[in-house]
DNA sequence: GCCGTTTTCGGCCCGACTGTTTTCAGTCG
């Protein structure tokens, strides 16, 4: 994801090489390929920086070894040119001719990216053309009616831009996964109740479930004759902000939070979700939401086509189509056809030349694929797996057990231990990890260590009285415990040794994100092989739409667990569930798994509601590839006893 | 800029919608 805030090359905090850290590279190249394309570059020549800053992105490899290795050219979409530029700046520290680009280009141009409906050829049009470097320059040269004058623009045109720049204003950049959910089921319950709908469905990166949103794509089975008093049931929909545009196959409008003043409750929207959700959701998005979506319209029999088409993602379509390509047929939103049958013929015309699909799992079929999750569909090896019939069978949510990392009013949680343990119970759990803040966390309530002690005490009485009640549930007696700078963990050995489990997380995020990646992660290393160390806690500190993390070699770190796991040591990686964070990001699960390091889901809950959220983490889980068996709260409570007593 | 059992040039996924045009360019997904 590209972050508009201003632009410039990264600075080298070294002195020798490597220079400069993996995530530099990836941001550099992702930053050339928009810069380029507002340069007026060849598309196909943007593409190239925009595929080698993603592929990078998922190396797993050590970039420096493999570039002072010369093997750069060996990974795929990387090739003489963009290796050179690598290799200069690791080993030089400098960017090359092309690194320019970064002050030739007026930052207010990269933020006119942001504003909807304007693109690069624009926006070069109107630097070119008017002189304009600013999005300020752009509303004045709009109120001066200034862009109405220029080659294939308007007063149409120019009110588009005014539109968009107050757009912008209000809709800045993406949702969590949770908002985009309560939304896009809420739309998808209503448009399947409608006249004339046969069946509608979510798709786009929400079906992927991915954890942050642009916007809501729907897919509805209309027959043709009723596409018209279907646009007419949406357009009518209370709590539409606006209307992008509303052609023969597709409405799209804005919702703003109104939307959510009728729905009343759980009938309209996935249980699940809502009971995650809780109350304070709904109180947030009162304040700010407001969502693009939209719905595309086609006729049953194409249903599924389309569904696969805009559930995506981009990357996996290309390949399904490349796919569809190798055997003479060609694939599209309206279907799968053989070459030579269909001819000239487009769109919808074509339709009824296609192989027939009732269902998404004929089309993979068609193509001798077996039916890829939509949470897998990222390009990412799903292809390869599907072909061989190897993908993953995905842990569900209620595989979990119970969960490692939750908080009471010991430290800053709202509720006491047995209410939390009651709440646990309730949801069919057979146990409850509490880890409340460490001493150093003063502003959270940190435990002092007698109070540590004590709260140890107070859950051997209540385990004892359900061992004595033969009730199925225990705690386990955690701590959260601050990993400091240098990797030292808070409280004392002893202190530490009394405890079930530790998960160490790093709070001070200020020193973290200003230290570079090496820095980083010899000291979550550091802490890591600490032999009292057991649970990862939000391994960069995240927060999904407020901050990025702290730079961090996690490759590096999941297999130094490996290792550590394979020495017999327990050390677990947590998915911190909160929608809020998501973290471990879910494009490292599989290589966690593949290092033998088990996953833990953990809601870090800091109420008996925030229990719930293990629901999103179960998400992410199954979006990394994961099986209930890589996950060790899918086990038995009275495994995890024999594991951590 | 990358890639190659159609390999060193000529492709690179593909269609809808909008607003500008009178056949198409730009944007989006």
């Amino acid at each position: 994801m590209v972050s508009v805030a201003s632009w410039s090359l990264p600075r080298s905090r070294r002195k020798q090489p490597p220079f400069y850290s993996k995530s530099n590279v990836v941001q550099v190249l992702e930053q050339i390929g928009v810069l380029l394309e507002l340069k007026g570059a060849n598309p196909f020549r943007v593409r190239s920086y925009q595929n080698a800053s993603r592929t990078l992105a998922s190396l797993e490899e050590d970039l420096w070894t493999v570039t002072s290795e010369n093997r750069l050219t060996e990974v795929k979409g990387i090739g003489k040119g963009i290796a050179g530029l690598i290799t200069e700046a690791l080993t030089e520290g400098t960017w090359g001719e092309i690194g320019n680009l970064f002050t030739e280009v007026p930052q207010g141009l990269i933020q006119m990216l942001a504003i909807p409906g304007l693109g690069p050829k624009r926006i070069k049009q109107f630097h070119d053309e008017l002189g304009i470097e600013s999005i300020e320059q752009l509303k004045v040269a709009a109120e001066d009616e200034q862009l109405r004058d220029l080659d294939r623009m308007g007063s149409k045109s120019e009110q588009k831009v005014l539109d968009g720049i107050e757009l912008l204003k209000r809709f800045s950049g993406k949702r969590r996964l949770d908002v985009g959910l309560l939304y896009g089921q809420a739309l998808e319950a209503r448009i399947t109740s409608m006249q004339g709908v046969h069946r509608a469905q979510l798709a786009g990166s929400t079906r992927r479930r991915k954890e942050l949103i642009g916007d809501l794509d729907i897919v509805a089975a209309v027959n043709p004759s009723d596409v018209d008093e279907v646009t007419e049931q949406i357009l009518s929909l209370s709590g539409i902000a606006d209307v992008k545009g509303a052609g023969s196959s597709k409405v799209s409008i804005i919702l703003g939070t109104e939307f959510f003043d009728d729905v009343t409750n759980e009938e309209q929207v996935d249980g699940g979700v809502l009971e995650a959700l809780g109350g304070e959701a709904y109180e947030e998005m009162a304040s700010n939401t407001t969502i693009d979506a939209q719905i595309r319209m086609v006729p049953p029999h194409v249903f599924p086509y389309t569904l696969a088409y805009f559930t995506g993602s981009k990357e996996h379509n290309v390949r399904m189509r490349q796919r569809a390509l190798d055997r003479d047929m060609r694939l599209n939103e309206f279907g799968l056809f053989p070459l030579d049958a269909v001819g000239d013929l487009k769109g919808l015309e074509a339709a009824e030349f296609s192989l027939p699909a009732s269902e998404e799992s004929e089309i993979y079929g068609h193509l001798e694929l077996a039916w890829v999750p939509p949470e897998l569909r990222e390009d990412t090896g799903e292809m390869e797996a599907a072909e061989t019939d190897s993908l993953p069978s995905l842990m569900e949510p209620t595989d979990l057990k119970g969960a490692f990392h939750n908080h009471t009013t010991a430290s800053d949680g709202t509720a006491s231990l047995e209410q939390m343990a009651n709440a646990a119970q309730e949801l069919g759990w057979e146990f409850l990890g509490i880890a409340d803040h460490s001493q150093i966390l003063q502003v959270a309530s940190g435990l002092a260590p007698e109070e540590l002690i004590q709260q140890g005490e107070s859950i051997r009485a209540l385990n004892e009285t359900w061992a004595d009640q033969g009730t199925d549930f225990r705690l386990f007696h955690g701590n959260e415990c601050d990993i400091l700078p240098d990797g030292a963990l808070d409280y004392s050995d002893e202190i530490r040794g009394t405890l079930d489990h530790v998960v160490g997380s790093v709070h001070q995020l200020p020193t973290w994100m200003k230290r570079d990646e090496t820095e980083n992660t010899e000291a979550l290393i550091n802490a890591i092989e600490n032999p009292s160390f057991t649970f990862l806690g939000h391994p960069t500190g995240r927060i999904l739409g407020g901050r990025d993390g702290f730079d961090v070699d996690l490759h590096a770190v999941l297999r130094r667990m490996g290792e550590l796991n394979a020495e017999g040591q327990l050390k677990v990686v947590e998915i911190n569930a909160s929608p809020y964070r998501l973290d471990l990001d879910w494009r490292y699960c599989k290589f966690a798994k593949e290092q033998g390091v088990p996953i833990s889901i953990n809601p870090d809950a800091h109420s008996t509601q925030g229990l719930r959220d293990v629901w999103f983490g179960a998400q992410i889980a199954r979006k990394g590839w994961l099986e209930s068996t890589d996950i060790l709260n899918c086990r038995s409570g009275a495994d995890l006893e024999q594991l951590l007593w």
